[in-house]
DNA sequence: AAACCGGGGCG
DNA sequence: CGCCCAGGTTT
């Protein structure tokens, strides 16, 4: 593959990369921080695209932008606060080291931000792709930034024959971007082959007969609806199921809530006390032992939600909640009671979520208790 | 090298 | 229902 890159083909692959600047110039997308790239915008924007859609984020990063101006603002803010802000986006990890890389850059480095890509990446939160991004956008630093787009487009570009998931194919994309990178406008070149693999070398179906990189791609497919061509991958980790029964423990005006530790799922946000059931066991169609989980309780009365399933990239949940009207307080392992309201402004996952629209439709919140 | 870590959208 | 998305961190 390397010697594909000297002789001959190292002058079409610069024709490629003049027609796919110019088609770049002509076809992207207008989104806010690509009109003068700052970077604050830029960087927030990168931690908040990873593994997420452009139409799903982009409102996430004006809600930032709007909420907390500036890198001082966003490390003077609560981290309950950006977790409340980062709610439903999931991937909670990337909210806690945005957060601690915004107190770096604020107070360690009198907001000053790193400039250099090496220097990027000993941010938290950072890694090679995100640290390209940034510096190539911002300062034209000729690195190549390699997320799942471009391992796409240039996997078929270059005909890459190892899985790309693999380090054998992820090594090859790599010392191919490295040497055709644009040198002077790399931010553009790397902008544009992200944008080719959006809009034009689709996952499935590409659109080829659109592509200017069609005259010197190996894989470039005559019409549409063609069979499917590379990327090879090898794949997908096995998704587990798992029974939840959250505990929607209440009094009428509160609700009883605790905070997840900060590392692992769902990590720092808030949740109803949960009962993981054994592996391979049926969701139960009678409520749990009340001793199990209310030791202590007086006259208490329970109801059951309706079960619903909640899927993850890894995990499959079938959730079920019960609600617990309780007249005494109850001895849990942690957590405290919240007013309705104060548990409405928690962050909360997306299945605890669930649980609230429910809760809500059922008039069991507030008022109708 | 593989597992973990969310949630949504689309064919 | 499987696959993918402007990936990084931990084991």
């Amino acid at each position: 593959m390397q010697e594909n890159l000297a002789g001959t083909s190292k002058a079409i692959w610069a024709d490629g990369r003049r027609a796919l600047i110019e088609w770049y110039r002509v076809n992207h997308r207008a989104l806010p921080w690509r009109e003068k790239p700052h970077p604050y915008a830029v960087w927030l924007c990168e931690i908040i695209m990873q593994q997420t859609r452009i139409e799903q984020g982009l409102k996430y990063w004006h809600t930032f932008m709007n909420t907390w101006a500036d890198v001082h603002a966003l490390a003077s803010a609560p981290l309950d606060e950006v977790l409340k802000a980062w709610q439903g986006l999931g991937y909670y990890s990337r909210a806690r080291n945005l957060h601690r890389a915004a107190q770096t850059i604020a107070f360690e480095r009198d907001g000053v931000f790193p400039r250099s890509a090496t220097e990027w990446k000993t941010m938290p939160g950072v890694g090679p792709y995100t640290a390209a991004a940034i510096a190539s956008i911002c300062y034209n630093e000729p690195v190549a930034a390699v997320d799942g787009n471009v391992l796409r487009v240039i996997s078929r570009y270059v005909d890459i024959k190892d899985p790309i998931d693999r380090p054998i194919g992820r090594k090859q994309v790599d010392t191919f971007t490295a040497q055709w990178i644009h040198p002077k406008e790399a931010g553009t070149h790397n902008q544009a082959v992200m944008e080719l693999g959006a809009l034009v070398c689709k996952p499935k179906s590409p659109l080829c007969p659109e592509c200017p990189l069609e005259s010197t791609c190996i894989n470039a497919q005559p019409a549409l609806g063609t069979t499917p061509i590379p990327p090879i991958k090898m794949g997908k980790t096995k998704v587990k199921t798992v029974n939840l029964i959250f505990n929607v423990v209440t009094n009428g005006t509160h609700v009883w809530m605790r905070k997840r530790p900060a590392k692992g799922i769902w990590g720092g946000l808030w949740e109803f006390p949960t009962q993981e059931l054994s592996l391979g066991s049926e969701l139960p169609e009678q409520p749990p032992s009340e001793a199990k989980i209310l030791p202590t309780a007086i006259r208490s009365r329970s109801q059951w939600g309706e079960p619903f399933e909640h899927i993850l990239s890894h995990r499959r949940l079938r959730c079920r909640f019960v609600v617990w009207h309780i007249e005494s307080e109850p001895i849990l392992d942690q957590g405290q009671w919240l007013s309705w309201q104060e548990a409405e402004a928690k962050a909360r996952p997306r299945a605890i979520d669930r649980c609230w629209e429910r809760l809500e439709k059922s008039c069991l919140t507030l008022d109708n208790l």
